[in-house]
DNA sequence: CCTAGGCACTTAACACTGTTCAGCTAGGGT
DNA sequence: ACCCTAGCTGAACAGTGTTAAGTGCCTAGG
């Protein structure tokens, strides 16, 4: 019998080896030996089942996260950085369905469970601002250093994501890096 | 009389308007008053007609590059950092068809104007490493230099692109500042 | 024990999509 | 005057997401 795992599942396989432009209802209808209309019964919709896998692909990122034990701060921005670099490498497709899926329409409805898993994920954003004030970067917006700290993260990430074979972890370490001396309110002149 | 040209800037106003993915032959036809099939006396397929478009996007962004006037080539990537980010923010949809559309199939044909266009912006970077050169980030690989430095700006602009109405064009000024102080060997102890 | 209800599914259909094929028609070149 | 081709149309194919109606089975209530 089916199930809503059952089916997020299929539809997670055709992201992560096809990507989420190639998944079709009516395929993983066929692949779970069902009709199509079958999966109306346990989603609402084709968005609906892709923001489940989606809303999978944050609570795995920000799980990830969780997982960090470097007491420094600065160690603890780049091991994240490193990390995010990383999921992105190993699983590009859910990456890009994360941040590149835009859904037909946006549903207007209540939240749903990728709401929900993007609130996480932007409240990891406290953590970030945390360690920036601990890190002693503080004669600048905090807000702003956060923006800058993840928009240089994710810029890697998608670029790597887009670039395979290079050695672009450790890359993201160096970026953090570069910008953590850089942000300093001793560097500079 | 339909012509490539008229069918590019169509598709464009499409594109800029509601995003790529929106784009139907059909409706675009539409607009033109001819019939769908008509189009493909001028165009190959879908895919090959929002390549027209990106590429259209791809000339205009690295001419806008070849406008930069600035001396010092700290200046100058700062500059182009900015102007980067500026154009992402200005013109999202087409900025998010240049970098996230994936078509169903990459043709194998041989080089299309997308191809040609991406090529012209990958030799950008060739003015990226004359920079570093110039401003003496030397004890580091210069293709890595200039992807760090890519990456982290293409990262805001993909971020300016998704939050608007945030001041992010001097941002991406600042994050280039703080990685060139960061990555100069002279930076950290 | 029998019956009502509802769950999980199927079949048929609608309104789209990109793309192909055959046909028509008007204009220019020989 | 002829033909040919460029530029279009209409019909059709295979596919999509989604909805409506119908079927069978299993289970809880009287």
């Amino acid at each position: 019998m089916l199930s809503r795992e059952t089916i997020v599942a299929a539809a997670r396989r055709q992201v992560e080896a096809h990507g989420f432009e190639a998944v079709s209802l009516r395929a993983l209808a066929r692949d779970l030996k069902v009709t199509a209309p079958a999966l109306y019964d346990h989603i609402d919709s084709k968005s609906d089942l892709l923001g489940l896998v989606a809303a999978e692909g944050f609570e795995e990122l920000v799980s990830s996260f969780s997982r960090i034990h470097a007491t420094s701060p600065d160690a603890r921005l780049r091991d994240r950085a490193r990390g995010y670099v990383a999921f992105a490498v190993e699983h590009p497709e859910l990456f890009r369905l994360m941040f590149q899926y835009r859904p037909v329409e946006i549903a207007i409805d209540v939240d749903n469970e990728l709401d929900a898993a993007s609130r996480a994920f932007e409240a990891s954003f406290a953590d970030i601002s945390e360690m920036i004030k601990i890190g002693g970067l503080v004669n600048r917006d905090v807000v702003e250093l956060s923006i800058m700290l993840w928009s240089a993260v994710h810029g890697v990430a998608t670029v790597a994501m887009m670039m395979p074979n290079t050695e672009y972890e450790g890359l993201a370490g160096d970026v953090i890096n570069a910008m953590l001396i850089g942000l300093h309110p001793t560097a500079g002149e």
